[in-house]
DNA sequence: AGCACGCCGACT
DNA sequence: GTCGGCGTGCTC
């Protein structure tokens, strides 16, 4: 009997090893998913291996209770994929395996999909290595359509139906087998392919280059870093790659990051291929539907498949090129469970596959940046617009030391406010905090309401007259008096969206002012039916926090104002820096889209900094080369690799004890340094208190080789409450 | 992760 | 004398 060793969901780096019934079961079974007895319950895993042996003793076996024929199997390509990310995060194999597949693919349930009438069935892997004499010899139609099958490949219901009027069900029957695989569309229906029709702008001399540049290598492997100021049309970039795909028959990957974007990208690449078959994965679609995408993509059937992070770990059989939009955005890093990169893990894809990789950005993340100048990557740039007449937008400081604010507003910043609604254009107030006011004070004894849970402070949201934790979601009410002292002289301090649009509507009180953050937005269609109003002229100001940042073209918006962004300048955060300057870089790109100039306006105290100086001057490489300067001084990434060892327990104690033992029993070897245990940035998190250790070396491998053995010994460890997590190359500490 | 096994404190 | 606390170890 075949051993069948398979990759189930628990947190445990090892296969399980299970009989198969050896009639059933070959090796072009390994991908399938299976249903075994797992302890008490049944699991559904995947066949990684199938082998003739077992290190298990025999007694202890037990046989697969059912083999999923209802979807292909995992191409080996993609099992190879799990298996670099369970070894490169030192995460469970079986947990990564999980993790990538569809929710619904996870499920006890086989997976029926919606009805499509099949118009053609495929001969399979398992079907080609058939024997035909298991059928017996009276049984005609079946082994005539067998031996068809293997000289053609394919046929159709038609065909079919011309060999035997009984061929229909036999076919389901070689289907139950996973002989063949039914497909709803006939394999020509693609030839429709790069037929176009929305029109197709003529590239500016830059994208041109780049273009150019790509194309003569496209098949195979290259790291592209796309770097283009905001505006300056890398979706044109990716749009002539993707014809050239198209045309070449094979997959685009195209990974965004995970905001509301998705819908809008999808809505440029449908109107350029209307023909083309697209599918989208993300967090709004059901289950059913993110499998069903997933399964067309899997079979060859989309062409183009954009998603977030998740969707790196799609089944592409032709994939021909991997886009990653906004390569330095945070939101391609899961920050629990299995902690991967999607952007790096989308390198290691097209390195296997073969096939470019293209980072676009206006503001790389600084790794990717130096990989860039050093060489390992390739560079293209996009230095302007891509508009006609469209110019980047004039960023100036108003020093609030001077010009002295009055509810968060200074005087140049109204004056401006002022003249842009003299002239109808619209203005955007950009500031980075929810809620009225970041802190309620109390003015006699200085107390401020805290979070129970966490270790931060309440936010007042007058409005709805509470108090809320931006991190764990606690709310409560606004106090009368202080808890403390008892006190009535209670107020709000610093300010928040809602304050800046109570201030700027008694300031302005005629002008149309809307207030877009994930307060206003939470309601579903909210933003949406927002964004038709801003669309339709229909707003003269518009404040809100970082959702405003992104992607999205206000083509009447000639002013952007920026609150209170000081305080990344001074963060521990060694990353705050190249956060701030990015997410500037994209808010100052709003303005100016249109034919019309555009002017940031950012108030400060401290108009001098090199950041700000440098986002004045539009100068991304002055601000990357000093920042990288600071890097290689203080040792961090990239000339360093780091790795995190987080502990998180009902007391800062115990995770700083286990980390402490976690550091005591390490080898120690010689390039790796390991640093002391330490609270984490938000110590408290949902009535959970979290630490953590460093790792770090200069040498990827070493350290790469001292964790595999580390987390040996770490999953010997009496991990008393403890829950512990290794985060390799993380980005928040 | 679940779940069982197992060894020490307050209860009908 | 038992019910149940959660510390330890296993699941093919």
């Amino acid at each position: 009997m075949p051993i069948l060793r398979v990759a189930l969901d628990v947190p445990v780096n090892t296969l399980f090893d299970y009989l198969g019934p050896d009639t059933v079961v070959t090796e072009q079974d390994v991908g399938t998913r299976v249903r075994v007895p797992f302890g008490k319950h049944l699991m559904t895993g995947v066949i990684m291996e199938v082998a003739t042996y077992s290190s298990i003793a025999s007694p202890k076996l037990k046989p697969i209770a059912h083999i999923f024929r209802d979807v292909p199997p995992l191409p080996e390509t993609l099992l190879d994929l799990f298996r670099f990310c369970s070894a490169y995060y030192h995460h469970p194999l079986g947990e990564v395996v999980m993790n990538g597949l569809p929710g619904r693919l996870r499920s006890s349930k086989p997976f029926v999909q919606q009805y499509r009438p099949i118009l053609e069935y495929r001969l399979t892997g398992t079907g080609r290595a058939a024997d035909p004499s298991v059928i017996p010899p009276r049984n005609i139609v079946k082994r005539r359509l067998l031996a068809r099958l293997k000289e053609t490949g394919s046929i159709t219901i038609e065909e079919a139906k011309q060999l035997s009027q009984r061929a229909p069900g036999v076919l389901k029957e070689f289907a139950s087998l996973w002989w063949v695989e039914e497909r709803a569309e006939i394999e020509s229906s693609a030839i429709a392919a790069a037929n176009t029709s929305s029109p197709v702008p003529v590239l500016t001399p830059a994208q041109k280059n780049a273009v150019d540049e790509i194309v003569p290598t496209i098949k195979q492997f290259n790291t592209w870093l796309l770097h283009g100021v905001t505006g300056s049309g890398k979706t044109e970039v990716y749009l002539r790659l993707i014809t050239l795909m198209l045309h070449q028959r094979r997959q685009t990957l195209v990974l965004v990051p995970e905001i509301n974007l998705t819908p809008q990208l999808e809505a440029v690449f449908r109107a350029r291929f209307p023909a083309i078959r697209l599918i989208s994965l993300h967090s709004g679609l059901n289950p059913s539907e993110r499998a069903g995408g997933w399964l067309q993509a899997q079979r060859g059937d989309a062409q183009i498949i954009l998603g977030t992070r998740l969707a790196v770990f799609t089944p592409l059989p032709d994939l021909g090129l991997i886009i990653v939009d906004e390569e330095q955005d945070m939101s391609f890093k899961q920050q629990d469970g299995l902690r991967y990169s999607a952007r790096d893990v989308a390198i290691f894809r097209a390195r296997q596959t073969g096939v470019p990789v293209i980072l676009g950005s206006a503001t790389p993340s600084l790794e990717t940046y130096y990989n860039a100048i050093n060489g390992r990557y390739l560079r293209l740039q996009l230095p302007s617009r891509a508009v006609r007449n469209a110019t980047l937008p004039l960023v100036r400081c108003i020093d609030t030391r001077i010009a002295k604010t009055e509810e968060g507003l200074s005087p140049p910043l109204i004056s401006a406010l002022e003249t842009s609604l003299a002239l109808n254009q619209q203005s955007l107030v950009f500031i980075n905090r929810r809620g009225y006011a970041p802190v309620l004070l109390c003015r006699s004894c200085a107390w401020t309401a805290a979070c129970q849970r966490c270790a931060s402070r309440l936010v007042v949201h007058l409005r709805e007259k509470k108090l809320r934790c931006h991190h764990c979601g606690h709310q409560e009410r606004f106090p009368t008096n202080c808890p403390e002292c008892g006190d009535q002289d209670i107020a709000p301090f610093g300010h928040g969206t809602q304050r800046v649009e109570e201030a700027l509507s008694r300031r302005f009180p005629h002008a149309r002012i809307m207030r877009i953050d994930r307060d206003s937005t939470r309601r579903k269609d909210a933003w949406q039916k927002m964004l038709e109003e801003i669309q339709g002229q229909r707003v003269d100001i518009l404040i809100g926090t970082q959702i405003l940042a992104k992607g999205h073209d206000f083509p009447n918006l000639s002013l952007v104002s920026v609150l209170n962004s000081d305080a990344s300048l001074f963060s521990s955060d060694f990353r705050a820096s190249e956060r701030l300057f990015a997410q500037l870089m994209q808010v100052a790109g709003r303005a100016g889209r249109g034919g019309i100039p555009g002017q940031v306006l950012i108030q400060t105290e401290f108009p001098n900094h090199p950041l700000y100086q440098a986002l004045c001057r539009h100068d991304y490489d002055s601000l990357a080369q000093t920042l990288l300067v600071e890097r290689k001084l203080a040792r961090f990434p990239p000339f360093i690799y780091q790795v995190l060892l987080w502990a998180e327990a009902p007391s800062i104690d115990l995770a700083l004890a286990f980390l402490a033992n976690a550091e005591g029993i390490s080898a120690k070897p010689k390039h790796i340094e390991i640093f002391d245990p330490v609270p984490a940035q938000m110590p408290r998190l949902k009535g959970m208190e979290r630490a953590y250790l460093l790792v770090q070396s200069s040498s990827r491998s070493k350290l790469q080789k001292f964790l595999g053995e580390w987390r040996t010994q770490l999953d010997a460890l009496p991990d008393r409450k403890v829950r512990w997590a290794l985060d390799v190359d993380p980005l928040e500490f």
